[in-house]
RNA sequence: GGGGGUGCGCCGGAGUUGGAGAGCCGGGCCAGACUGUAAAUCUGGUGACUACGUCUGAGUAGGUUCGAGUCCUACCACCCCCA
């Protein structure tokens, strides 16, 4: 089957949308937040839980970690990712475009591609759009991402737009190599072009006309929250989403908190990821409709009330604030275990309310109501 | 009862051959950071006060000395050995 995005609904004060993506794992129904796993696992919590408490539809996983460790050829012989993790719902690859960022000082970029020296056992890879293309069909996600430079924040113009247009390139030839290639394991795979450009709107413009004149079925937007104020994530998300076509899923990259998530589905985002539930939770961070509470705060010692009294997640329900705060003070594993549950489940709660109240049609009105609550810390 | 040893931070260690400690390391405690995961990680604070400075502080109380956490005396506490 082919895999397809309906639009369903549209705000009428704002450019959010409601749509469902179907793909050979499932449905999508969007706007939807996708939990990292990175290494085949979102940390510490398992798949049954994702599916069960958090009610995820689609998991990350990375092109470069999962290529160094376990290693393509295991994954090939696993017969793809799904079934090496048992995740048998949809899975987006990350391209390693972010470790071009955030292992910068590991690499080199050439024209040809992008050179590593591992973070694990400092060997030296190559990657290039094409072999990229070829790990992720080994690795078999539905969704796959092009390889392409995430900029730094701050950038200067010449190199963003240097970069940009290397990216476009890049684009290029991952387009090309992916389709004279095969899905190995049956399914459809698709490949999502990525939106450069850094905090410049000539550039954010350029690159968001070339990423529309693919055929793509999805089409995402990169190099931000990287450290860029608020501001600007807004003004560059607000930009590319009135250049890229509305009848095709958008994916904002590595955003954000929940004020963010609403803002920018506000703006006509479908997709986000990020590891701030996940890495915050192990962190003692705890997001709720409230706001967010650090767990680890002498506050909560004798605070004997659920973490969520209204949750639709029994965890969230179940555990109070006293005996996780205890958890991570005493550096006990369930204490990250229980948060990460809770913020997944948080943030799938907080997308499908919004869906919900962009096909009700009073969307901008609740946006405005939850994020000061949602900006608070308690 | 006799002999020997050790005493400073909330705790455990290190160090101090009489020469400038609010002071080393770790833990605890109190906060903070984290946005396509090199992150179950990292950063800061943790005597008092009238607070960019000042004061107090090495078991307690005295003493010697220009100068004592360091030497001396007594007492207290704990540990070891003998009875």
């Amino acid at each position: 089957m082919k895999m397809k995005f309906d639009l369903e609904a549209n705000d009428v004060n704002s450019s959010a949308r409601a749509g469902c993506l179907h793909t050979a794992h499932g449905k999508i129904q969007t706007p939807i937040f996708m939990p990292v796993g990175t290494v085949a696992t979102v940390k510490g919590v398992h798949q049954h839980e994702l599916t069960d408490d958090i009610k995820a539809q689609i998991i990350l996983g990375n092109t470069y970690h999962l290529y160094l460790r376990p290693g393509t050829d295991i994954l090939e012989q696993a017969g793809g990712l799904h079934k090496f993790n048992g995740w048998d719902k949809p899975i987006l690859t990350d391209s390693g475009g972010y470790q071009v960022f955030s292992l910068s000082h590991r690499r080199k970029i050439k024209e040809e591609g992008a050179t590593f020296s591992s973070h694990i056992d400092g060997s030296k890879h190559l990657f290039t759009p094409e072999n990229v293309m070829d790990i992720q069909r080994k690795i078999g996600a539905d969704i796959i991402m092009a390889f392409d430079e995430c900029t730094p924040y701050p950038c200067e113009y010449k190199y963003a737009k240097r970069s940009m247009h290397m990216t476009h390139r890049w684009l290029k030839r991952c387009w090309s190599h992916f389709n004279q290639t095969e899905p190995l394991y049956g399914y459809e795979q698709a490949l999502f072009p990525i939106v450069q450009g850094s905090v410049y709107k000539d550039l954010r413009r350029q690159s968001a006309e070339t990423i529309a004149g693919y055929d793509s079925v999805g089409n995402a937007i990169g190099g931000l929250s990287v450290g860029e104020p608020h501001e600007d994530l807004y003004e560059m998300t607000d930009l590319v989403c009135s250049i890229l076509p509305k009848e095709k899923p958008r994916y904002l990259m590595g955003v954000g908190t929940p004020a963010n998530l609403l803002e920018c589905i506000a703006l006509g985002v479908d997709m986000f990821d990020c590891v701030l539930p996940t890495r915050n939770a192990r962190h003692a961070l705890i997001y709720t409709k409230e706001g967010a509470m650090n767990m680890k705060n002498a506050k909560w010692k004798a605070d004997f009330s659920p973490l969520d009294p209204d949750a639709a997640n029994p965890t969230s329900r179940f555990y109070t604030k006293a005996y996780v705060r205890h958890l991570f003070a005493s550096k006990e594993l369930l204490g990250p275990q229980i948060a990460s549950i809770h913020n997944l489940a948080f943030y799938l709660w907080l997308v499908g309310e919004a869906r919900k109240h962009i096909i009700a049609g009073d969307f901008t009105a609740w946006k405005n109501e939850m994020v000061p609550k949602l900006n608070r810390r308690l």
